[in-house]
DNA sequence: CATATTATCAACCAATTGGTTGAATACGGG
DNA sequence: CCCGTATTCAACCAATTGGTTGATAATATG
């Protein structure tokens, strides 16, 4: 799980580093600080810190012993953009064939329909290390 | 992970899952038709496409031995919720701080600072099954 | 310098994930 | 009724994840 698109979305699949996120978007915090609400060791927090740094959610500085950390907000750009993309597809798709229906509809005997022809068109590059099974 | 938001998250962590997504974005497609491309099992594939039915980012219908896939797209938008409220925080904030030092920068002499005293605001619900470590 | 504070590293563990293969189910078509 | 097509279920496996505890590093301070 190299790219950074899918580090971003696995950090957010955790409802504590996503509280995390949210505490940060208020003020920035010290590891500590963000510790304190949850029951988990200081290690463990240490860890969701981690993976939030390494998915480039947040950066951190250092002010002596402390490191206090900062939520890069730019981040979600690359997650709104990923999502905007393939649901406005999916809309104008939607729109589409409404369009289509009621164009049916309105003339029933016109008979040249080019549905289902659609056909691949974004995608994003999948092709990366897959393993060569399917042929066996 | 019991909450739909970390389903959705965690779905998309995956290149191939985003894959398909992008690619039912622009049609419905039988789960054959979605192997195609991966040089994956088919079974992997249903695997997947589990993931994706459970997050509720698709939903599947039958027709004959077939089970059609359909991107919910309507998912999109809770992510996109709880992303736009966390970066319009973080934004806010960051223009708050950018006024609060021109402010400082025009009037050297006023001493009334008040940064750094934000605290909790928004937060989502954490407050579930947490381990109880930390007094240990 | 000795000590307290803040945070990370390291080794370990149970649960989850993404993949496999083999068997089973569900239908439609001779 | 049997067969092929489409898909899922089941058992298994290696790698990753989220947590733990104990030791270590970095820095300020009595």
């Amino acid at each position: 799980m190299t790219d950074q698109l899918s580090k971003v979305f696995a950090a957010l699949a955790d409802p504590t580093r996503r509280d995390m996120v949210a505490r940060l978007s208020v003020a920035d915090s010290t590891v500590n600080e963000l510790a304190e609400p949850y029951d988990v060791s200081l290690q463990a927090v240490s860890k969701h810190l981690k993976v939030l740094e390494d998915s480039g959610l947040v950066s951190r500085t250092r002010d002596a012993q402390r490191r206090p950390v900062h939520l890069e907000n730019n981040v979600f750009d690359l997650m709104t953009k990923w999502i905007e993309r393939y649901r406005q597809q999916a809309e104008e798709r939607y729109q589409r064939l409404d369009a289509v229906l009621e164009a049916m509809n309105a003339d029933e005997d016109a008979n040249g329909s080019d549905l289902g022809a659609a056909s691949a068109t974004g995608s994003e590059d999948t092709s990366t290390d897959r393993r060569s099974r399917k042929g066996a």
